[in-house]
RNA sequence: GGGCGUGUAGCACAGCUGGAUAAUGCAUCGGCCUCCUAAGCCGAAGAUCGCGGGUUCGAAUCCUGCCACGCCCGCCA
């Protein structure tokens, strides 16, 4: 509708100068219309009352009376002091079937490299960290599907407490004592027996007890910390071993990944900016800035409250040893990822964003850009926050295999023709799509909590729903075989729209406008909710539009409903939410 | 205690760079499968937009005070 907006804003604008009013933000004022029934396109008038000295619904009346028919608009009515503009049915058709594709993207595609999940190495994803993956995987995809040029980065965390504590466990502990030692917790699931995260995290978990618990609790501690300080100091043995600790977790976390849709390009180690010296360098020129400070013991810090940080203003990034911390080191991978890219996107928990905060605070100091961040909030479970530590979680792994079962019962009684390995394939699609949507669908900052029964939910505003849609319109384009393609000049005349027809159109057409936005703003549930609309706008078209009757196959119908077909595709796909094997 | 975020029908959630009757799904009630796949469609009912002030022609949206919940406030990651 963007198309319309630049068509109708110069002929309003040759009227208001008319009327001598020519300076007044009627392109800001100009908007989509909320309600479909209010037109496409309205003009709120009351901000122009003052200036004209008219009552808002007599400057709406008037500008409808002196605006020259155009034929992009089937109306331009005047109601309650607004101006609603309604495309022509005829002229949305024409623009979209004649466009092609380029009219769905981008003029001006950028480079963009999105930093998501980067979990830590040390157990299976849970339904909680896992938001992070679906979140950026899917920004990954809607920016390529506006035809940005993305890398997707997983910043691996290979040193510190949390690997130096698997890796201590794996070395020190067996089968037989971790097993012990969690024989108050849940057993570990047999179906996941071969799978590494989720055998690993149980030795991650059994340190953590006896780290806490353990009569030599002090010495495991200096054993772990004596691992920690090596890595930091970039120990080339100790960060062997640690790789060898959580590269197979780490190999089972993306299969899990995977099953999801969700690939990278790329993997980049916190290590590698300790060993080849950019840490090191970066904390020489952090020394050099004027609002560095130096503690009783050697540390060094920033004083951002200078630069206007509220609360903790002293930002630490050098141990009294000498080492860095995280968050220095993630600076020195920042400053290294403006190399690679002009836009930077990082998927954040929102328990990182006083991090986030001294890392772009610092990087501006040094003469960087902050990177840009999208924030989520946790999913929690109705018992309260996950944590893999203490066991109370949901496993993707198991959340996915539940989302299959449940998909695989609805498919056999739909489709009791359908053989098992079909109802396999769609039920995993269906499976998967589900729970990728039901947490995609929420605006990020919103927290929730997670309820099996949403997460399996198949029905309208799922992503089933939308799939089923696509389902449909390809089942016809498979039923009807070649149909003549239709001229995009010479479309039958739509005086008499259907409802059905009308609602698509109008909903393809915002597709871009939507599309652009959800890009803009790092908001990807504005697509999925534009997706449900486009899915329960072509099923109204299907119900009143029929394609093939009994005078044969309505080849413009038919036109729409392919076009609906690939638009429908694209945005599944843009969310990553995955047709069956067999399609 | 300080910082950030959230609070919208029974439940879940959209709208938040101010604009018309607050959108959608679940659940509830009623209707639609001889007709391109009913995971569907049509209809009904359901909301003091957390509470109080303020700004404005106009506030769910902006400002302010309060209340509830979440996250953060390591020389951890």
């Amino acid at each position: 509708m963007d198309r319309l907006k630049r068509l109708v804003l110069p002929l309003l604008q040759e009227q208001l100068e008319g009327m001598g009013a020519g300076h007044l933000p009627v392109e800001a004022m100009l908007n989509a219309s909320r309600e479909a029934d209010q037109g496409d396109l309205s003009l709120p008038c009351f901000g122009f009352a003052k200036a004209l000295g008219q009552a808002p619904a007599a400057i709406a009346a008037s500008l409808a009376e002196a605006l020259p028919d155009h034929e992009a608009l089937a109306s331009v009515t005047p109601v309650n002091g607004y101006l609603n503009f309604t495309a022509s049915t005829d002229w949305m058709a024409q623009t979209l079937l004649s466009g092609g594709d380029a009219q769905f993207t981008t003029d001006e595609p950028r480079t963009v490299l999105i930093e998501h999940t980067s979990a830590n190495p040390n157990g299976p994803f849970h339904v909680g960290r896992a938001r992070n993956a679906i979140l950026g995987d899917t920004l990954v995809r809607l920016n390529r599907l506006w035809g940005n040029d993305v890398t997707a980065e997983y910043y691996v965390d290979d040193m510190g407490k949390q690997v130096a504590v698997l890796a201590w466990a794996l070395e020190h502990l067996d089968s037989e004592g971790v097993e012990g030692l969690l024989a108050e917790r849940e057993p570990p699931n047999p179906r996941w027996t071969a799978k590494q995260d989720h055998e690993r995290v149980r030795f991650y978990q059994a340190a953590q007890i006896l780290r806490q618990e353990s009569d030599d609790k002090a010495s495991i501690e200096e054993a772990i910390g004596q691992l920690v300080h090596a890595s930091e100091h970039g120990d080339e043995a100790v960060l062997e071993a640690f790789e060898a600790a959580y590269q197979p977790v780490l190999d089972g976390m993306l299969t899990t990944l995977e099953r999801l849709g969700i690939s990278f390009d790329r993997f980049t180690k916190e290590s590698e900016f300790v060993t080849n010296g950019d840490v090191g360098r970066l904390m020489e020129e952090l020394k050099a800035l004027e609002i560095h400070g130096e503690a009783d013991n050697g540390a060094h810090f920033l004083d951002l409250g200078a630069r206007g940080l509220k609360g903790k203003t002293d930002f630490f990034y050098r141990r009294g040893d000498g080492s860095s911390l995280y968050a220095t080191r993630d600076i020195a991978y920042h400053r290294w990822k403006w190399t690679q890219s002009t836009a930077l996107v990082n998927v954040l928990g929102e328990d990182h964003k006083l991090q986030a905060q001294q890392v772009g605070m610092t990087l501006e100091e040094l003469g960087e850009q902050r990177p840009e961040v999208v924030f989520y909030s946790f999913i929690k479970l109705p018992e309260g926050k996950m944590s893999t530590r203490r066991g109370n979680v949901v496993f993707m792994d198991d959340l996915l295999e539940e989302a299959k079962a449940q998909a695989e019962a609805v498919v056999r009684d739909l489709r009791p023709e359908y053989d098992d390995e079909q109802i396999s394939n769609i039920a995993e699609a269906v499976g998967t799509s589900a729970v990728r949507f039901n947490i995609i669908k929420v605006s990020p900052e919103k927290g929730f909590t997670f309820r099996w029964e949403d997460a399996l939910t198949f029905e309208a505003g799922s992503a089933p729903f939308a799939m089923y849609s696509h389902t449909r319109a390809c089942s016809i384009a498979n039923n009807l075989g070649d149909v003549p393609a239709v001229d995009p000049e010479k479309l039958p005349v739509l005086t008499n729209a259907p409802d059905g027809l009308r609602q698509l159109l109008r909903t393809l057409c915002v597709q871009r406008d939507v599309l652009a936005k959800a890009v803009d703003e790092h908001r990807p549930h504005l697509f999925a909710e534009h997706l449900l609309q486009l899915a329960n706008a072509y099923n109204a078209f299907y119900r009143d539009c029929k394609i093939a009757g009994e005078n044969g196959v309505d080849t413009f119908y038919f036109a729409v409903s392919e076009l609906a077909r690939h638009r429908l595709k694209e945005g599944l796909n843009g969310l990553g939410l995955q047709a069956p094997k067999t399609m």
